[in-house]
RNA sequence: GUCUCCUUCGUCUAGCGGUUAGGACACCGGGUUUUCAUCCCGGCAACACGGGUUCAACUCCCGUAGGAGAUACCA
């Protein structure tokens, strides 16, 4: 059998971790399995529908480096892939079911909806539909028709017996249908289908195999499977997937930390990291590999491998597998990705010159091991680009010097900058560790003053290549000030 | 409340009847080092509990507890 599979987001906010976790199996199984991966849009919702949505869902594709074989944007041979453009295909399976005495119209109002779900909670019964609407007269359909109230079709959910529904993971799962939503709306009363009929409705017609979706999902996979069976069709094959949690165990949110791929990657997240990492929540290739590239995943991706327990989202770990690949980074691709970074955070001018530029890409080795994020980049380079802002004179002076001490550094230092940028690292260090033995002083005893002069901070990348980076005039300047600074 | 699912170090996980229960992140030490980082070495740390089945259970079965998800004219 052919795999096709799915990824069906609802444009209603950014593209979340956990969905983007999803879309991702799905695509890795589509390509590990030589099959075809499908978008299509749930936008049923008018009410929370908005394009930025859908723009993020298509931004942050685009950011992974991810494509459909079949999508709005594409085409393919079941468009559209929009469920609003497909409007009069679920009005004619819920007609289908309505003639079939499978389905019901329901003229209960909102308002009487509430009323029962409050007294049924106040009850501690379970909230639900009372099946008001159930067996309706002939001549009460038409009263309320007449009334112009705009009725909605609920699904006849069986009255007794049980459904199962197989799951790759978790096996079979029975359920007493009069634990099932007790008639789910099918069609809503603006004309527009709910999730459970479009989403049947779709999947069967673009002959979807395979659906992989969070195990949230669970619950309402018995009522889908008898939707296929009133429909005469064959379920697909389903695989819910664990979920994505925060560290209280619960569902990843925002209050978490960031949720949506979007924010990570405004942090400065690499898209490989972000995959990779991802990849590997309820997932595993063996007991020790955890570096996958995206067509590794896409070779090695299949489902006997995957965890049925919550993922709990680690952030740390994260950072760590992004440190990684941004050290894995060339020195040309990775200055091409803090320019924008730095432009960004104001380090850089919206037009910098190419000798900017340049210094940027010579810049790259210093900083390197010092990133977690590209972000990081605009704390560790602003120094190249502008004066250190304004620091606290003890911050020159060195746990094992006095001001005087550090003074003397400076100028020590200064006397040693001439040449500087000719000498390699190595005799810079030599020429430098012997005027600290001079001093009879630790070589980072003599380099701390200067580091703060040249930074502005007790942290930075190396000095002397820093040093070369921003010449020896502005060095010496900069020397001079925190000297003037400790004489004050 | 009800239904369903889940349960190995703090976290992600390996394990698929017999292992000193392995790896990674984090954390804590140590080394390299010019600060920070990188890198290297070492350490800490887990089979939720109780019954079975078996010569033998982390592994199989049944309970219990805990956790999560779902209970919409949202998906």
């Amino acid at each position: 059998m052919s795999v096709r599979v799915r990824y069906a987001p609802s444009p209603t906010g950014l593209q979340h971790i956990g969905g983007v976790r999803s879309a991702l199996f799905n695509y890795f199984f589509a390509r590990a399995n030589r099959g075809a991966f499908v978008l299509r849009i749930e936008d049923t919702d008018q009410g929370r529908y908005s394009d930025e949505a859908l723009q993020d869902l298509y931004d942050t594709f685009a950011w992974l480096g991810v494509r459909w074989d079949e999508g709005p944007d594409c085409g393919g041979p079941f468009a559209p892939y929009v469920q609003s453009a497909r409007s009069a295909i679920y009005r004619e399976h819920a007609m289908r079911l309505l003639a079939e005495g499978k389905a019901y119209e329901c003229f209960c109002s909102e308002a009487r909806l509430d009323r029962i779900r409050r007294i049924q909670t106040a009850n501690k019964m379970a909230p639900g539909y009372d099946r008001h609407c159930r067996s309706l007269s002939a001549a009460e359909i038409a009263e309320s028709r007449a009334e112009g109230i705009k009725p909605v079709i609920r699904f006849k959910v069986p009255l007794e017996g049980g459904t199962t529904m197989h799951d790759v993971l978790l096996g079979d799962i029975e359920r007493k249908n009069e634990d099932i939503n007790p008639d789910p709306v099918l069609l809503k009363s603006d004309g527009f289908p709910t999730y459970h009929l479009a989403n049947v409705v779709d999947d069967h017609l673009m002959e979807i195999s395979h659906i992989l979706r969070a195990q949230e999902w669970v619950p309402s996979a018995p009522l889908h499977v008898l939707l296929y069976e009133s429909f005469g069709w064959t379920p697909p094959i389903y695989c819910h997937l664990p979920m994505v949690m925060g560290s209280d165990g619960q569902k990843l949110s925002k209050r978490h930390g960031s949720t949506s791929v979007r924010e990570f990657r405004d942090a400065g997240y690499l898209p490989e990291a972000v995959i990779n990492y991802v990849s590997l929540l309820g997932w595993s290739y063996d007991d020790t590999r955890e570096f996958f590239s995206t067509s590794d995943l896409e070779r090695l991706f299949t489902l006997d491998r995957l965890n049925k327990a919550p993922a709990v989202f680690d952030y740390k770990k994260l950072d760590w597998f992004n440190g990684h690949y941004i050290r894995m980074k060339s020195d040309e691709e990775l200055a091409e990705l803090v320019v924008p970074v730095l432009k960004r955070d104001g380090v850089l001018a919206e037009n910098p010159q190419a000798s900017e530029l340049a210094l940027v890409r010579e810049a790259m080795p210093l900083i390197k091991e010092r990133m977690r994020v590209l972000n990081d980049a605009s704390g560790l380079l602003r120094f190249l680009f502008a004066e250190p802002a304004e620091y606290p004179a003890e911050e020159l002076v060195p746990k094992k010097l006095d001001a005087k001490g550090a003074r003397a550094a400076l100028g020590e230092a200064a006397g040693l900058l001439e040449g500087l940028a000719s000498r390699s690292e190595e005799e810079a260090e030599r020429l430098f560790r012997g005027k600290a033995d001079e001093m009879g002083v630790k070589l980072g005893d003599l380099l701390m003053p200067v580091r703060v002069a040249v930074t502005g901070s007790r942290v930075s990348p190396p000095l002397f290549g820093s040093i070369r980076l921003l010449g020896i005039e502005k060095t010496r300047s900069r020397i001079e000030r925190a000297m003037s600074l400790l004489s004050k």
